[in-house]
DNA sequence: AATTATGGCACAAACGTTTGCGAAATTGTT
DNA sequence: AACAATTTCGCAAACGTTTGTGCCATAATT
C-alpha cells in the first residue's frame, strides 16, 4: 500500500537504523490504521524463538497452585512471555500429553508440578535437552541435577513445633497429610523431632478434609491442648469438629497450621499460622527461569523461606 | 533419513490414503525414535487454523475464577485445544494488552471478563469482525449483540429470600457488594422484591471481608435472626464476626449466602447457600465457543441455573 | 500387446516473518 | 566533474508445515 518492501515495512517497524524516519512514521501510521499485529507464529517459526513458557500443574482451582500461577503469569507479563497453562489433574497420561503439547508449541521454557505418580522425569529430561529449562516447583523428582524451587518444608514444620512449646502446650494433636507424600514426611519428622519427648503428641494422617475432622473428633475426648494441621484441607477438617464441639480458640484450645494464608483469615480468632506462599514460590521459580534463560548461574535448588503469621489462636 | 520427500513423510503421519502402509510404519517408528513433535507454529502458519483460545481474567487467584479456568482448561483438553491465559488484574490497560497478546498469537476465540473500567468493548469487537469468537463471562458488557454466558444473579437472590420466608423468619441483615457493580444491583434488586415488606431487614454494602466483618458485628445489637451474605467474601467477614460475638448457627443466628461452594463447606455447621459454579459457568462458555467455531446455532445469551444447597445454617 | 487405470510418491508453492547482501539514490569530498 | 561514502531500500532465502498437481511405475483391462 506504501509501495515500499516487504522488508523495508519489517525494519521500519522494528526501527532499524538503516530505514529513515519518515518512512518509519509512514509505516507505523498505516499498521496503526490496519490494526496491523504481527504473527507470533511465524516470528518463532523464522526466529525459533519463542516468547511462551509452559506451566504444568495438578489442578488451577487449588488455593497453593492459584497463586503461585498468579505470580508466574505476572512476572511472565512484565517480561514479555505469555503463558501456556496445563492441567495434568495428577493423573500421569495428562503429564504426558501436556509435556507433549508444551514441545509441539516449541516453549522457551517449562514449570513442572509432577504428579504423585510420576516416577520416569525422562520426557522432562528430553526437553532440557533440547536447550528448554525446566523448573520444577512444589512436587519436585529427588534427581539432584534438575533446577527445582522448593517451599521450607522442614524448616516451616521446626517453626510451627518450637511456637508450641514456647507457649507451654501440654499435649499437641498433630495431623499430617498423605503418608506416601514427601512433602508429608520431611514435615512430620521434622516436626516430631523438635517436639521429641518434651511433650504428648497424637499423631494422626488424614487423606481429605472429611478425614481430618472425624480424627479430630475422636481425638477431643482425649483432651490435647493444642491442634498442629499440615495443610490448609487439614485445617479446615479441623476446624469443623472444633467449631461441632462448641470449643473457644484459644482458651479451650490452640490451633496452627502451615498454610498459604487464606483459610487462617476466615475464622475468628485467626488461625496463627506459618506460611508457605505459592505466590513467593512462583516469583522464585520465574527468577529461576530467567536465570537459566540469560545463562546466569543459580543455584539449583532454591528454598523460599517460611515466617511464622500470628492469629491469635496460640 | 528414509529417502523419503518432505511431502510423504507429512502424509504417512496423518494416515493419508496416498501412501503405503510399509511407508507409514517406516516414518512412524523413525519419527518416535527421534521424539518428532509437528511445529504448532508452522501448523497455524501453514494452516491459519489454530487450536489456541485465549482467556482474558482479571485474577487467576480467585474461588470463582479459577474454577472457572479450571473447566475451560479440561474442555479444551478434551478437544484438543491449548489454552493462553491472561490476568488483567481488572486493569484497562493489562486488558488491552493481553487483547493483543491473543491477536497476536491467533488464537481462535476468546473468553473474556472484561474489567469493572470497561467502557469500550471495540477491541473486542474487531476480533470478532475478524472471525475469532468472543465468549463474555461473568462481568459482560451490557451490549446485547455479543455472546455471553452469566450466573443467574436475578434468580439465585430470589432464591435466597425465599428460603428465608418459608422458614420463617422476621429479621434479616442482608449484606450486598460495590454499590456501583451491576451484579450487586441485580442480586440487591431481586433480593429486596422478594423479602418486600414482609419482614423487617437491615441493608449494607461492603466493599471487602473486613468491612463486611465491621458492619456485621455493628448490625448484630439490633438483633437480627439472619443474615444474608452476597458473596463469599463478604460471607467469610460476616463469619467472623459470629464467631467473634460467640453466636451459635443456626441457633442463635440463621446464615444463608450465595457462593461457589468452597467457603460455605469450612464451617460447621456448613453454611447454607445458592450456587453459583464457576465450573459450570465454565462448561456452558465453552460449550457456546465451540458452537461459535462449528457454526452451529447457539442463544446470544446463555444462564447458570442457580440451586440451593443445604448446610444446615438456616 | 497395447491401452487404461491405479497406487505411491516427489515437486513446488504458500503461510508471515527476519536478515544478509547487494543496489540505487543521495550526499559529501577533492 | 569525478569519485567515494553514506543513506535508504529491495531481493531472496529460510523457518516447518500442508496440499494441489504431476509423474512414474505397476497392475488391470481389452
Amino acid at each position: 500500500m506504501l509501495g515500499l518492501s516487504i522488508s523495508t515495512v519489517s525494519r521500519a517497524l522494528k526501527d532499524h537504523p538503516d530505514i529513515s524516519d519518515k518512512t518509519k512514521i509512514r509505516v507505523k501510521e498505516l499498521a496503526d490504521a490496519l490494526d496491523y499485529e504481527p504473527n507470533a507464529n511465524a516470528i518463532q517459526l523464522r526466529t525459533s524463538k519463542n516468547n511462551l513458557f509452559g506451566l504444568i500443574v495438578p489442578s488451577i482451582s487449588n488455593f497453593f497452585y492459584d497463586s503461585f500461577i498468579a505470580a508466574v503469569e505476572e512476572e511472565c507479563r512484565k517480561n514479555n512471555y505469555s503463558l501456556l497453562i496445563l492441567q495434568s489433574s495428577d493423573d500421569i497420561t495428562s503429564e504426558q500429553e501436556s509435556i507433549k503439547l508444551c514441545k509441539q508449541n516449541r516453549v522457551a521454557g517449562l514449570f513442572a508440578c509432577i504428579t504423585s505418580g510420576t516416577l520416569n522425569i525422562e520426557p522432562y529430561l528430553k526437553l532440557e535437552n533440547t536447550d528448554v529449562p525446566v523448573i520444577f516447583f512444589d512436587k519436585v523428582p529427588e534427581d539432584e541435577t534438575v533446577m527445582k524451587v522448593c517451599m521450607a518444608d522442614t524448616a516451616s514444620a521446626m517453626i510451627a513445633a518450637n511456637t508450641i512449646l514456647e507457649k507451654k502446650k501440654k499435649k499437641v494433636l498433630a495431623i499430617f497429610g498423605n503418608k506416601s507424600l514427601s512433602i508429608t514426611k520431611k514435615r512430620e519428622d521434622a516436626f516430631q523431632k523438635v517436639i521429641g519427648s518434651n511433650m504428648a503428641m497424637i499423631v494422626h494422617h488424614a487423606n481429605s478434609s472429611e478425614e481430618a475432622r472425624q480424627q479430630t473428633t475422636d481425638s477431643l475426648n482425649e483432651k490435647p491442648d493444642t491442634i498442629f494441621c499440615m495443610s490448609d484441607e487439614i485445617l479446615a477438617g479441623a476446624m469443623k469438629a472444633i467449631q461441632q464441639a462448641g470449643l473457644k480458640i484459644p482458651e479451650d484450645i490452640s490451633v496452627i497450621a502451615i498454610s498459604n494464608g487464606y483459610i487462617p483469615k476466615l475464622y475468628y480468632p485467626e488461625i496463627t499460622y506459618v506460611e508457605t506462599s505459592g505466590y513467593q514460590l512462583g516469583k522464585l521459580a520465574f527468577k529461576s527461569m530467567m536465570a537459566c534463560i540469560n545463562g546466569t548461574s543459580i543455584s539449583k535448588e532454591l528454598i523460599v523461606e517460611s515466617i511464622l503469621v500470628n492469629g491469635g489462636s496460640i
